[in-house]
DNA sequence: ATGGCGGGTCTAACCCGA
């Protein structure tokens, strides 16, 4: 089975890229993230023309995710709420970053992790917050599923290997020692990076900023991930960073990670 | 860099991402 992570940066406006990645690369499932439409103009066809199944949790201009499936999902949910209850995550669930189901016993939970925009804002704040909710989310979610895969947008860099200069990145979103430490306490749970199974080498990166020639420069972060409950990162064959969506014209800013199972 | 690019939509002295 293979699993893709991928943000896509408007699924509308990547709709070819996205339809000719999976024509190339008919992964089981596509998690998609930054979808940035509502559910009733989500391009469904497109998907469905390629023998795909499309569950979608979006909103207008932001956020947005989406289970692109080859076979039909069961037990599908979106937001924290069926998990945690109304009390927790109603606050958070505004913003459509979570949706998960199940695939021949394996709970996929594809995630878009709020930025946080800078260090010491609002949106830090509810970064921290955010993540701390996901981690009660996905404590409930483990007791019942013991095979669980938990792939998205992270937007937290977890090492200093995964960045292309960690000079001064605790001023820096997304590589704080709070970030870190609310991913770890995630991890901790019993979740294990997939791509770090196969891969120890610096200059791996999923994301690389569209301004100062970045890609081209490979001035890149690893935020895009894969994590795995222990029989699944037992039975992972391999898990690749597929750099070729981010050479073509228009692309998103984030290239596809690939997991096979 | 007082965000250089590129999504979105209230098409702007806009917002947001990462």
């Amino acid at each position: 089975m293979k699993i893709a992570t991928w943000n896509v940066n408007s699924i509308r406006t990547r709709l070819e890229q996205v339809a000719n990645w999976l024509t190339e690369n008919p992964v089981d499932v596509l998690c998609a993230q930054e979808t940035k439409v509502v559910d009733a103009d989500f391009p469904m066809a497109a998907f469905t023309d390629l023998g795909y199944t499309c569950y979608v949790s979006g909103q207008k201009s932001y956020n947005g995710v989406a289970l692109i499936s080859k076979t039909p999902l069961e037990s599908v949910s979106c937001g924290f709420e069926p998990v945690l209850g109304g009390a927790i995550a109603t606050p958070f669930d505004d913003q459509k970053r979570v949706i998960t189901g199940v695939l021949d016993g394996i709970r996929i939970v594809n995630l878009y992790v709020p930025n946080g925009s800078s260090v010491g804002s609002d949106k830090y704040t509810y970064k921290l917050n955010w993540l701390a909710v996901l981690r009660e989310y996905l404590a409930k979610l483990l007791e019942e599923n013991p095979k669980l895969l938990v792939c998205g947008d992270f937007n937290v860099a977890l090492e200093d290997r995964d960045i292309h200069d960690p000079t001064g990145r605790e001023k820096e979103v997304m590589a704080t020692d709070a970030e870190r430490q609310a991913l770890r306490a995630i991890l901790d749970l019993g979740l294990a990076d997939a791509f770090r199974k196969f891969n120890q080498e610096d200059g791996q990166f999923s994301w690389w900023d569209y301004r100062a020639a970045a890609f081209r420069r490979n001035l890149g972060w690893r935020i895009d991930h894969h994590y795995l409950s222990p029989p699944l990162y037992a039975e992972a064959k391999s898990c690749i960073i597929d750099k070729a969506p981010r050479k073509l014209e228009k692309p998103s800013d984030h290239t596809p990670v690939i997991v096979e199972l």
